[in-house]
DNA sequence: CGCTCCCATGAATCCAAGG
DNA sequence: TCCTTGGATTCATGGGAGC
């Protein structure tokens, strides 16, 4: 452990660790981590984006990724959050619109969103190698939006899997349920795909049960873990945890595989591909996010593959039921 | 208890219970608890349909209600499975996998399925009280074609609530998670929707964490409960859980509410709503299933409102992490 | 009657190879 | 494409036989 890194020590996830951090060769990517996608430039060739980030809008830098070239995407696409307070933040930029008429405006929004999610999926699914899986992740306000466009692109769902956290923010007003997951659709390209990857010994160790259930307890990403801006605030607002990824990865790719995540934000994904010795690819049209990953890239990383028996205990304790 | 009384004694759900059974007036609704549709009958009144199930297709039935008369729905729709033709063979026991393989779910095309959810949910959209709301369950191979639907007609979603079985039928090839969930999508009719019913002390009792999770684990339905024909088989391939309903009903509903289900199936809907003093009106279609629902009413049922502590245990254990 | 052992079974989009 | 068959992957639960 040379000076200056910074290790997440995630206290609830240690026990055992990989014993590997990223390499030189990790490290050293970071000269040149970062490629500004530009109008001239008409095709990407696999060797000139792997372990890159791109900053560039992802449908138009997806359209110029080769096809069938990756073995696993994962994609964290807007939520379309639709606020009470009739505006609606809109998944493109951080305005907030008014809602002149709400069902003119819900029937435009749908729209606006299908045909986002429709257009990244078509050429997700074109890069995708024959074999390769997609795991897509959101809320109710839009997972099955999602799922049903899935579906009718032909994407052959393998299963859904509930992400449920141990630390959510509680529904003060008692109005409905705490909304405490987020699922995570996992799919192949069409019916006829097999031997995609799946391993499942680690899957039996993060599912509940003894099954290997399609159920992750885990708790969200906050302190240490968490990336602030130089004001203290959080960088991005959604920033998923490391463990989450982690799981992901180890359950649905190998070592070598190249992962594709085409809307980026602060780059938890390529960071937990690189230390788990994957390759990746990544999108993102966000500078503020892009200088995060960078600098996220400058800290190798130690991921600890076991659960500990503590945060075992924690999470029963967050399960009991009653009082 | 009168003597011929069969009690549903769930053993792993008793500690106290709810000490109303079924009042003579319940039983004596068995003597014409069933109503037949016809072409003739063209509107329905509220009362005539009170406590009664509609032997009928449910899109027809459903456009003869009367519109805003409920105050919540329950369905549990056809899952459109689209199980592989060949059968799944476990091969210690050289037994089969008596899998779902009903007319009812089967559909030509998503196309298909999609019209058929659309038009019962119009229906069911106009009979709902302005501040009534609506259950729907299903699993991944529909429920996102569903949650889709309904944001599109309109329905306002409240949660994603997440049935966790503490015992499914594991993936025991291996080649994906084992599927332990069903996903429930509870909603109101539309956005301004208010002062619908949630009863947030149930709701912290059933789900998970302190903080009444939009999770429930509980098993599926067999043993006793489970309604068999004459030959011992499973009356129904997908007969729901008394304490799943017992869950739904409690948390969005008041005494002496009026509660639809229009694919009834064998009537558990009916059953848990008369047994917790609310009113129902149900749709059912087979004959057969009818049949199970006339024999059901014939028998008073004790609903145990608490969780015992030998359950509590039994769902910490299932939910322990690791070995 | 109680206990143990055995077996059936559950909303399953669950295999691969060869004819 | 359909069907058969070899091979070697599964857990919680409850009923019933047997002791």
């Amino acid at each position: 452990m040379t000076n200056g890194d910074v290790r997440i020590q995630e206290k609830l996830f240690s026990s055992e660790t990989l014993g590997k951090t990223m390499n030189e060769n990790a490290l050293k990517i970071t000269d040149d981590l970062v490629i500004e996608d530009k109008p001239d430039i008409k095709k990407y060739s696999l060797d000139g984006v792997l372990n890159r980030v791109i900053l560039g809008d992802a449908l138009k830098v997806l359209k110029k990724l080769t096809e069938e070239s990756v073995d696993m995407i994962f994609m964290d696409p807007p939520y379309f959050l639709q606020l009470p307070n009739k505006k609606l933040r809109r998944w493109t930029v951080k305005t907030e619109v008014d809602a002149v008429n709400d069902d003119w405006d819900k029937f435009e929004s749908f729209e606006e969103y299908d045909n986002f999610i429709k257009n990244i999926l078509t050429e997700l699914k074109r890069v995708m190698k024959p074999n390769a899986t997609i795991w897509v992740i959101a809320t109710y306000h839009s997972i099955f939006r999602i799922g049903k466009i899935m579906q009718d692109l032909g994407f052959w769902i393998l299963n859904d899997v509930h992400w449920v956290k141990t630390n959510p923010m509680p529904n003060w007003l008692g109005v409905r349920f705490t909304n405490a997951t987020e699922t995570l659709i996992w799919a192949v390209k069409d019916k006829k795909a097999k031997k995609y990857t799946f391993n499942k010994e680690w899957a039996k160790k993060f599912g509940i049960g003894k099954v290997g259930a399609n159920v992750w307890v885990l708790p969200i990403c906050n302190g240490k873990e968490r990336l602030k801006d130089e004001k203290g605030k959080k960088l991005h607002s959604t920033q998923k945890p490391i463990e989450l990824l982690k799981r992901v990865i180890l359950t649905s790719t190998k070592e070598g595989d190249v992962i594709l995540d085409p809307v980026a934000g602060v780059g938890t994904t390529g960071y937990i591909a690189k230390a788990l010795n994957r390759n990746f690819i990544m999108i993102e049209i966000n500078p503020k996010y892009v200088g995060g990953i960078k600098k996220r890239f400058q800290k190798p990383l130690n991921i600890n593959l076991n659960i500990s028996q503590k945060k075992q205990r924690k999470i029963q304790e967050y399960l009991n039921l009653g009082e």
